[in-house]
DNA sequence: ATTATCTATAGATCTATAGATAATGC
DNA sequence: ATTATCTATAGATCTATAGATAATGC
């Protein structure tokens, strides 16, 4: 019961943190503040000298939640390997089971998409930004020699990665799942590699 | 107030097509009985003489839904038109600013993927046969000359499909929903056509 | 003295139910 | 008489606030 600053700071880092796991595997409105204060071990009082309102959270908590994939994929990418080794890892790492399988931490651009549909400006604009830098990411990755457009071919690539993800997820049928997950990527290899 | 049978089984239909509307607009959690109700023309203590509860209404609501965007689909398929020309029609179709704009009356396997991720077996069965549907279509409507894995490309097709409509209903900026749409529909048929 | 967190609760929203009302249909 | 719908409300859940409590930090 009330401490320093310092932990102040750490108990608004936990509960954004968490929120960013939570909004990912529960959705925009999935995010309950007595709850999400019971799970960093705080009580929901206090809730509100962190945040103006739940929806100031929900806000921030989806810019770090697409922050968060993003630095996962910009971590495949830093490596001296040539371009077209970097890309199909990336595709392997993003259309693995274990991707698909750890919601709370995976790439937000396909964990919220339905969401952020339904979303207000405050979730769609660093939506948006994200996808704009998943799409030149992608187009630099691209070998310009076949054909010459490698923004387009950057454009279907992220809709084949988070369509594919997106089904594999929402199916019934593991194995059906996973020959998604298989298909897609050996598909996305062919064509760009 | 009080009326026939026969004027019920009509209120029943269409709670449930305004439901099945309403799931892919507002999302699983997004249907209120008491609004759904006021917005047919009734009011909210008449739902439990149709529905044994607000789980069962949303269960049946998405079959209605993913039946609805199903024979949309078909429509367009029964034609005497090579395959070729028919699966060009339904990419064009499928990724067009009108179906896009058009959530209550969309195709739920894209309407609704976040939210069947996070929805029980309830509604994922009725899903995963959708998809296996689509993903058989799609295979008997690719041709079987270049390379002999229909199915595999018939997976990847809808995960493209799936992934750019709901890419493009997401972001923020209409200039980059567009240039989704258009450069996912230009590379699938590239690709397969 | 200040403030981070806690306890308690008001107020709004939503599902579900009980009993009343006004039609239908044998 | 039966029943489809309506009115009224109980009960649960959730956001937000007010005031109390127990630490920090000058």
């Amino acid at each position: 019961m009330g401490h320093s600053q310092k932990e102040k700071d750490r108990s608004h880092e936990r509960i954004i943190q968490e929120a960013a796991a939570k909004v990912r595997e529960a959705g925009l409105d999935g995010v309950a503040v007595a709850e999400l204060m019971q799970t960093v071990g705080l009580t929901h009082g206090g809730f509100y000298r962190h945040f103006e309102s739940r929806d100031e959270l929900v806000a921030q908590a989806v810019e770090r939640a697409l922050k968060d994939g993003g630095s996962a994929v910009l971590a495949v990418t830093h490596s001296e390997a040539p371009a077209a080794e970097i890309l199909g890892r990336l595709i392997d790492a993003y259309l693995s089971e274990a991707h698909r399988d750890n919601l709370g931490t995976s790439c937000a651009v396909s964990a919220l998409v339905s969401d952020v549909v339904r979303g207000g400006d405050r979730v769609r604009a660093p939506y948006t930004d994200q996808v704009g830098s998943y799409i030149e990411l992608l187009a630099k990755l691209i070998a310009p020699t076949r054909n010459k457009d490698r923004r387009a071919k950057g454009i279907a690539a992220l809709s084949s990665l988070v369509g594919a993800l997106s089904l594999a997820r929402a199916v019934n049928d593991p194995a059906l799942s996973r020959e998604i997950l298989k298909a897609s990527a050996s598909e996305l290899k062919r064509q760009l590699l």
